[in-house]
DNA sequence: CCCATCATTGATCGGTGATAAGTTATCACT
DNA sequence: AGTGATAACTTATCACCGATCAATGATGGG
């Protein structure tokens, strides 16, 4: 019989289906450990345990790795962006609680924080021919999410700009500005933490909102 | 006679001492049209006109040349956060064109401002110990340019934080994530560049000043 | 005139991302 | 069991990268 054979996946070698997870797994974690551009696909290879031109069966180029934990990241961050939209209510308390949520997701991920937000993409655009904007399209995805909070704020008349779009980014570029430097430049001698993270977001949210100096 | 013999600089084949120059312009022109890690030192070499191993009589790696353009280019942002200091007085209309010469400085040099805080130094810090901090304390040597500007802001009674150290860090924060993203997500959508830019610096100074609303 | 000096170079090293061709193992089907 | 197709993987290799080194060649001093 078998009327209609379904194609079984193979598990060779190693555990088949789930080497592209392996991969992925490897590769996050020697780009957390050592920087995204001193780690070489050899050493990812080495990590999973296969040879290093095996990879290419999985990706077609090495920013499709990194490409691939971008989106991962973002759909995190979509997660939680979501979650706090749930209990939402347009009040200065939950604004700060939404940015909270950003900043406490770049520093508890910072590794995927970094693929999502800090990784240099050539000027020249190869890496946007070769990879797609998926991992853009992932990233205003999460945008999106976060401009949906604005809104809230807008149409309860409580924001100084009416323009969503432009309050939304705004507010991100000073959200992310705190977060990649708190994880690019740890080192700095800066004021203890949770402190200048609750100054930054007061400062917004004082930026941002009407009558709640 | 010649008591004492100035050793004079020899120009064998190229110009001699405006050799080191004539790299620093090409590499600066590459990375710029290229992006910084696309530009190989062979690229640099043949715009100059010379054999790439002669760029290393010069500079010890290609991270120093980075590094001195990196010098260079924030030594340019001192000297302007100077001349903004200059004739700086305590009002919101100074602040506001303080805070614009950062954010001028950062999108006039993208490469350098590359280099100095948006390039992953490798987290074991090999990066660090080959080049140094002096790229990053160049640009620390800016930020304290900017703390004093603050400082006079706070001594007139005029921030919300009476912390100096706290308020720059968090206003720094908040230029860096503007001029970093729009340098490393050019393609994202975002609004007209000047429109996004007055909004967001209006932004911070209602968050940093009071009674500005 | 010769020599010491030093900027400069071709050759080369180990390492990189990526490709091509060949090998092995598993499958469907007889 | 045997066969062909194919997926998974490997070895060998390519062009290029940053960096090093012995050799080259021009220069100025004695």
């Amino acid at each position: 019989m078998t009327a209609l054979k379904i194609r079984s996946p193979r598990k060779p070698k190693g555990q088949g289906a789930e080497r592209r997870e392996e991969i992925l797994d490897a590769a996050l974690k020697l780009f957390s450990s050592k920087g995204l551009h001193t780690v070489s696909t050899r050493q990812i290879a080495e990590m999973v345990g296969i040879s290093q031109p095996a990879l290419y069966a999985y990706f077609a180029t090495k920013d499709d790795i990194t490409a691939e934990l971008c989106i991962r990241a973002f759909a995190i961050l979509v997660e939680r962006m979501e979650a706090a939209r749930a209990d939402f209510r347009p009040t200065a308390e939950c604004f700060e609680k939404a940015l909270r949520v950003y900043v406490d997701f770049g520093l508890q991920n910072p590794d995927a924080y970094r693929v999502a937000f800090m990784v240099e993409k050539g000027l020249d655009g190869t890496y946007k021919e070769r990879v797609g904007d998926r991992p853009m399209m992932a990233g205003i995805g999460a945008f999106q999410r976060f401009a949906e909070i604005v809104g809230e704020m807008r149409d309860a008349g409580l924001t100084h700009d009416d323009d969503v779009q432009r309050m939304t980014q705004t507010l991100w570029a000073g959200l992310h500005g705190l977060v990649s430097l708190l994880i690019a430049r740890a080192d700095f001698p800066w004021v203890e933490r949770e402190v200048l993270i609750a100054c930054h977001i007061s400062l917004l949210r004082r930026g941002a909102l009407k009558g709640v100096a």
